[in-house]
DNA sequence: ACCTGAACACCGTTCAAGT
DNA sequence: ACCTGAACACCGTTCAAGT
């Protein structure tokens, strides 16, 4: 006899991104999610193939997130650098309103748990043109790994709170895109 | 009646660190590391305080065996860009031999989890000269903040395998380290 | 002083039984 | 077609009892 379903998917993914934000990937387990969508544990199993798999399309909804984000950050600006610092801003203004989420998109998860490449390839797209227009194609690959490499290194680090001689952190992030900027587009320059 | 002591907290540790390695923080557990040195888990308690405490254990291990590999990099150079590239290489190159412990140097532990900040502060002391005598003393930390930044963001990509646009990962980092050194030394002369 | 088995409160996951 | 309780194999941790 069919019954009519009583969550979906989405409550389901919806549910485990409030609860891995405000309480940590060790809280989101199973039965928290199941509490919070309104059904046991075993009926999650209906809808996501196991723990690994929701966490999976959280993080797939999160990197898809972060692409808008970033996307939205450059909308109008037409200078290379100036999108490279939009870019940079709103790549660390994600990072810090959801951290824990920002955490999974890098975490080590076992395979088949790992998040599509194609809501990663979107999140760096935007990224491409800015770089390519500062350093040209020759090095744009490279040039785009190391902006990157720069951001998200100093993202995790702010997060895990590793910057702790003191100083300003808000001015070496400012530094840092400063001297990215002006050395990639001298790298063109010179190339 | 004392028994003398079946296992000691350098042992624990030591399993601890090889079962990481080999297969995972999820696989390190209690009971595979009382396994490892011959003991029951509820023995373990007598060495340290819970798992958590553990953990903090292997990050400190880690953070301080890293620090020596970097001095070990820079022994004999004088030069600072070449320092900087020494350190570079040899940060990557342990992050390749020790990804799991690596990654868990700026895991989100839960407070009194944390890595001491000692062990820490000496992996990043090498670095500080070397961008001291690249960039001055003004932004000194800016400066340390951004290459390390960069080193780690490379590094945590890597192992993440999120480089996945073909293209040569080393050429890239070859790019990284050569813009950021040129860049810094740059901003010493324009300062 | 250290180690142990038994116990407790949790997990993820499977599955037969309900509707 | 979906949901459930019961069950299984795991966790971390505590603690009284052994030596």
């Amino acid at each position: 006899m069919p019954t009519p379903p009583r969550t979906s998917r989405q409550d389901i993914v919806a549910a485990a991104r409030r609860i891995l934000e405000s309480d940590g990937l060790e809280q989101l387990t199973m039965q928290r999610v199941a509490t919070e969508v309104g059904v046991r544990a075993p009926s999650l199993y209906k809808h996501v193939r196991d723990r690994g798999d929701l966490i999976r399309l959280v993080g797939n909804d999160t990197a898809l997130e972060l692409a808008d984000r970033l996307d939205d950050a450059t909308a109008g600006i037409l200078e290379p650098g100036l999108a490279i610092t939009a870019l940079a801003r709103a790549h660390r203004a994600f990072t810090q309103s959801h951290p824990q989420s920002y955490r999974l998109l890098f975490a080590d998860l076992p395979a088949g748990w790992r998040i599509d490449a194609d809501a990663n390839a979107r999140a760096a797209d935007a990224l491409f043109w800015a770089v390519e227009g500062l350093v040209g194609q020759d090095h744009a690959l490279e040039a785009a790994r190391t902006v990157v490499a720069w951001a998200h290194g100093f993202a995790t680090m702010e997060l895990a709170g590793a910057f702790r001689l003191g100083g300003d952190v808000d001015s070496a992030f400012d530094f840092g895109v400063a001297t990215l900027t002006a050395a990639i587009a001298d790298r063109h320059t010179t190339a």
